[in-house]
RNA sequence: GGCCAGGUAGCCAAGCGGUUAGGCAACGGUCUGCAAAACCGUCAUACGCCGGUUCGAAUCCGGUCCUGGCCUCCA
């Protein structure tokens, strides 16, 4: 089966079918930068993060365009509120946003256009609205004028969200402006007032209204018709719906072929919104959890459905990511241990065993079997814990109640390292369990000492005291070391090359 | 009011006409000086409710209840 992907406009999944093979064209709608990322928008990279891994993967030369809209009337409020430039405040968030998604291992993108870049090629856009009819001037601030695009010369206006002008009107919030032919027609070009940001245009001193931008950004990086167009579920109504009206009438072509919408994020299963105060920013949860548990807790749910958040469940997502990293250590150390022999590959020891039915097509063929569905990460990460666990049970020496047979350690070492090289496929994907298990996993414990107020050095000093007692057969005091470091949520894990330790995380946060 | 999602065992969450998803928690077991981890087993013939279609429905159809969202800026 090939790549199916949900598209808004159909309401079907569908082929991904670009128009250049093997070139993916991505146009993925970019944060307004005004204030830091929250959770929200982390949901919304990832996913698409993903999705390009994916399709890269499948052997697609993808082009990424994530634009910044950088001139907006938040921008505005923001900087008059802090007393400064309009540029430095979308500046200061430009960066900002770069932090979060370098520490969510977002992939960086290929293109990531900006509209104080793209100002001549909104001007002429607009232009073109206006000459063949699309659009309306009417007089705006001190004498320049404002560009309204009109609604009605849109015949399949709100194709996208399926709704109909009279629903939209009979929500009757639509704001009133005498000057709009219609209520929902929209502002292409507004007029400056004084102290705004503005740009020179035909119509005079002024600046593009909300969705233009990115009608005029997808032309100029993608061409008239973007193989795929993405963006959170909000958009769909009315940022979506106007690019489109604005793009298809000059393009002649749709604007995209595939729409893709991520769903959104919830808060003990309200939406989350600043209003409401219940509201995360990506640094806010990076201070609790690793950026592996915040991925892995994303991926848990598939992108379109909501996802609930809470804290509980991002300490689920950081314990099993832990645990993942744990067995992906064993399994390196497991094969250096055993010397691996050549051999045939797990898929054929498995077959007609009880574990074919599991790993029989191959953990690599599975996983893009769940991901060609719509990108299905929930039934991917079922796929990744049956692999692991395979080759837990295997570094376990318990692999005949599954395979009818022990088999000698080379071999396990040989079926181990089979897997896990396929798994770093998989997880070069999903981008978590990606990293060097022993640095993960020591900047976790270390994070979790400074939250208990543990003494790595004392905890360390308790186990060689330990170790003497054990040497010498004392068990009580031993274990009264155990009992100690118990208390200060630290668990020691004996093993043959040594005591490892760590922090469990489950009392007190 | 209109439109759109979703309701799956203690919790999270796949599946979307017939064959074990998976994870977490709990309990039992293997292992261990004791543990931890890991593995095995149990919980699990679960799918909001009522009808209908079908040899067969969590999956399709109709109705109904509940939850959330959108219709205003929002990933």
């Amino acid at each position: 089966m090939a790549l199916h992907i949900f598209n808004t406009l159909t309401g079907k999944k569908e082929p991904l079918q670009p128009r250049n093979p093997p070139r993916v064209t991505a146009y993925i709608c970019g944060v307004t930068v005004y204030d830091l990322c929250h959770v929200g928008h982390a949901r919304a990279y990832v996913s698409f993060d993903v999705a390009v891994r994916f399709m890269r993967r499948r052997g697609y030369d993808v082009k990424v365009i994530r634009n910044f809209t950088d001139v907006d009337d938040k921008i505005i409020a923001r900087a008059n509120k802090d007393g400064v430039p309009a540029a430095d405040v979308s500046e200061k968030f430009i960066k900002e946003f770069n932090v979060d998604m370098g520490a969510l291992k977002v992939q960086p993108v290929t293109v990531e256009p900006k509209v104080t870049t793209h100002m001549p090629q909104i001007v002429a856009l607009v232009q073109k609205l206006v000459e063949r009819g699309s659009a309306y001037v009417v007089d705006g601030v001190g004498g320049a004028k404002d560009v309204y695009y009109s609604v009605d010369s849109f015949p399949t206006y709100l194709k996208l969200s399926g709704r109909s002008k009279e629903d939209l009107q009979a929500g009757a919030r639509v704001e009133v402006d005498e000057r709009k032919k219609d209520p929902l027609d929209f502002a292409l070009w507004k007029s400056a007032k004084p102290g705004e940001p503005s740009w020179d245009s035909p119509w005079g001193k002024g600046r593009p209204g909300w969705h233009i931008e990115c009608s005029a950004m997808c032309l100029e990086h993608a061409g008239p018709t973007v193989d795929i167009h993405a963006g959170g579920r909000d958009l769909i109504f009315p940022h979506h719906e106007n690019e489109i009206a604005q793009s298809e009438p000059v393009n002649g072509a749709p604007l995209a072929t595939l729409w893709m919408h991520n769903g959104f994020v919830n808060i003990d299963n309200e939406k989350m919104s600043k209003s409401l105060g219940n509201f995360f920013t990506i640094r806010d949860v990076l201070q609790r959890v690793s950026p592996d548990a915040l991925r892995y807790f994303l991926l848990t749910t598939p992108y379109r459905g909501p996802i609930n958040f809470a804290d509980t469940l991002l300490d689920d997502a950081e314990r099993r990511v832990e645990t993942l990293y744990e067995s992906r250590r064993r399994a390196a150390e497991y094969v250096l241990q055993n010397a691996p022999e050549d051999g045939p590959g797990y898929r054929e020891v498995v077959k007609g065993t009880k574990a074919e039915g599991m790993l029989g097509a191959g953990i690599g063929n599975l996983f893009d079997e769940a991901m060609d569905d719509d990108f299905n990460s929930a039934r991917a990460l079922g796929v990744l814990a049956d692999a692991v666990r395979f080759a837990n049970t295997l570094m376990d020496g318990k692999e005949s109640e599954l395979l009818g047979k022990k088999l000698p350690p080379k071999t396990r070492a040989r079926l181990v390292r089979g897997i896990w090289e396929e798994l770093a496929g998989i997880i070069a994907v999903l981008g978590v369990v990606d990293e060097d298990p022993a640095g993960y996993l020591d900047r976790l414990r270390a994070r979790r000492c400074a939250r208990h107020g543990i003494d790595a050095t004392w905890v360390e000093q308790r186990i060689a005291a330990r170790a003497e007692a054990k040497a010498r057969k004392d068990f009580a005091a031993a274990d009264a070391v155990r009992a100690e470091l118990a208390a200060k949520n630290v668990v020691l894990k004996d093993s043959a090359t040594g005591t490892r330790w760590s922090v469990e995380d489950r009392v007190a946060g």
